[in-house]
DNA sequence: CCCTTGTGTAGTAATTTTTCTACATTTTTT
DNA sequence: AAAAAATGTAGAAAAATTACTACACAAGGG
């Protein structure tokens, strides 16, 4: 008999993934949580084989939630759920314990394979996202992204994410422009973002403190 | 027998909703479709009670696509279906002829009222956008500076802070990349903001979703 | 010490975006 | 209904950004 925690603020969700669950496993326990009290409330009350937790609710620190389960109930495993398909969260979560990653875009199957393969003590991860990380894990990387970009770089990166243009930019640091858009180019690879709003979105979770 | 239709592009949240359908209507056929060009294909081939369509999908103007519902099969109900609780988007599909509006937070009971009301012609709005609706009418001024941008706007606002540049939203709302332009400046203007982070700030501030 | 790698810097060419202007429709106001 | 304002659209020109490529120099590893 295996015991789940599903704990996603939107109930059509769990809905959603206690059905391929009950379906995987006949007889099983699921308990869902909506937020980080119930959340909390429901790890005291009992053991479960695997919890499967949302990265995004509101008003809760997923992360810090994800932590506490690692260290407070080492022997249940974490399977991190991903409404958007930013692999920014993912790595920051598999280094910080979770037992695999699955993004939204990776429909049932793809869930059904996770849950089964960490239910055995192995990592799930998805293809493109193995592809992505290799090398990079294990290897020692700075757990703060922002810490890979040179001084110039992170200079840029805060600029960039203040709203300044590459041409204001370019004036303000008395450098070319073209110089400017080498910097950013090579910021947003070391990040791995493609955009601005993504590379706000990165800042934003790793608390980078810009004005 | 009911004949359904949901559009969404996450494989989860489609059978999480299937099965509360399946279980209000016993006899009844649900189809999916997990983006634009099945929905299509799927609307050609039978004629259905109810769409239930997911506001937000990568590469899909969920707007035309309704009202293109609308206009070429007008006895087919839509309900929209948000990932996020924002009444912003509401107003706008109500406005565009949709039956009615389910945010994902609103639970499965929420969602079955919604169903049954808009089965039976009848529009449905939750209770606290009634009450947000209710209150704009007395106080003339809307109290989301979104809502002054125009459909079009406000959808390309969207699309600009999820990242895509003008050059892809022009391709995927066929219309010359300058036009795109001329939205991005006016939208820009009617929210007083400067650059994208700000954009980005803003629509944060008025907990306008975006993916 | 030499060699590889990372960093700061640009030039040029190709693209994209911005600016301005314009105009036909809607929509609103009077 | 007539007039005024807002909207959706785009063309042309100007400006900015991106994509490459290149290169000097500093730091670190063998």
């Amino acid at each position: 008999m295996k015991y789940f925690l599903l704990i996603d603020d939107h109930e059509i969700v769990r809905s959603g993934v206690k059905n391929v669950l009950q379906e995987l496993f006949k007889p099983c326990d699921i308990y869902e949580a909506k937020d980080e009290k119930s959340a909390l409330s429901q790890l005291k009350a009992r053991k479960y084989d695997l919890v499967i937790m949302d990265v995004q609710m509101p008003d809760t620190d997923t992360a810090g939630l994800m932590e506490y389960i690692k260290t407070r109930y080492s022997d249940t495993r974490v399977l991190m759920f991903s409404m958007s398909s930013e692999n920014v969260y993912a790595k920051r979560f598999l280094k910080a314990g979770a037992m695999g990653f699955v993004s939204k875009n990776s429909g049932l199957t793809e869930l059904k394979k996770a849950v089964e393969l960490v239910l055995n003590d192995r990592k799930y991860i998805s293809e493109t996202l193995a592809e992505q990380l290799a090398g990079e894990i294990g290897s020692q990387q700075p757990n703060n992204p922002f810490d890979k970009l040179s001084a110039r770089e992170f200079e840029i990166a805060n600029l960039l994410i203040a709203g300044r243009s590459g041409s204001e930019i370019s004036e303000l640091l008395s450098i070319n422009s073209s110089t400017v858009g080498t910097h950013k180019a090579r910021l947003f690879e070391k990040l791995g973002v493609n955009n601005l709003p993504e590379l706000i979105e990165v800042a934003r979770i790793y608390k980078l403190n810009f004005a």
